[in-house]
DNA sequence: TTTAACTGACACTATTGTAGTATCAGTTAA
DNA sequence: TTAACTGATACTACAATAGTGTCAGTTAAA
């Protein structure tokens, strides 16, 4: 089982470097560079950050990447919504066959349980924490 | 992101039928059946019970498995532990590159506290509670 | 003693997900 | 005009997942 793929972890490590750039815009050759990266890897997981807000770009010579939103309220969860879709460790663990009913089903209920717990714990591992040290 | 897998899945929903038969061994191809489970698939996913001691089994015309440990023991967990290895989403989520230093990392204390409470709840789902109804 | 129903152990295919590489078109500062 | 950049997409390689098939050995019963 694994959480973290090298999407979420190249994306979060990218964030992590341009929340120390602040408000300058940073190539991804650069921030490859400062990760060890694989550049062309970067290069496309940073696109889903643009769509979703994350980060802005500038094309052109000085162009680059930089954060739009608080490192605080950008936790691990969102990136991994982001690049794994939504979060969830199972839509229904039976799909209905030993489970009559699944209104009723006391596994089900238990694992929505678990699984909210889970994400809200997620969502407070924020790209903030990263750089408390 | 998945957390049950076929392995898993067909697993429980094997032992979920021979707790039902008690002591009364039954052939794989009847649980494929009950269960509308491929029949070869769950062959292979019955062997790795038989070698954690979950299931019993005799060969021959008659043969078939059944359970040896309590179902209210037998848990989701320990189904994810046999089939996908330990149960663990992040090894480390970093591996030492933005954290200098693992033991004071705040991020890898958060993610194995969150692990652990997870595996904690996991190990509480079991079998049993599938009959609860 | 032959047969049919069974398990044990593998080998095999197909599909999907993950990781990484490469290319080309368009943009912008110098 | 050129060099450094992004946007978009196509491509390869590898591993994991899901499912199928086969053959050897075991056992109850006809
Ligand atoms: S696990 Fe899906 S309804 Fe019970
Ligand atoms: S996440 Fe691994 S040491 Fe920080």
């Amino acid at each position: 089982m694994k959480l973290i793929n090298k999407n979420v972890d190249y994306a979060a490590r990218a964030l992590l470097v341009m929340s120390k750039t602040g408000g300058v815009f940073i190539s991804a050759r650069d921030i490859a560079a400062a990760q060890k990266i694989p550049y062309h890897f970067l290069r496309r997981v940073l696109q889903p950050l643009i769509k979703n807000g994350i980060v802005a770009s500038v094309e052109g010579t000085k162009g680059g990447f930089k954060l739009l939103v608080d490192p605080a309220k950008l936790s691990i969860l969102k990136l991994i919504s982001i690049y794994n879709g939504k979060f969830q460790l199972s839509e229904c663990m039976f799909r209905g066959k030993p489970c009559s009913n699944r209104r009723t089903c006391v596994l089900r209920k238990e694992v929505v349980k678990i699984e909210n717990d889970f994400a809200e714990r997620l969502g407070k591992l924020t790209i903030s924490k990263l750089l408390q040290k």
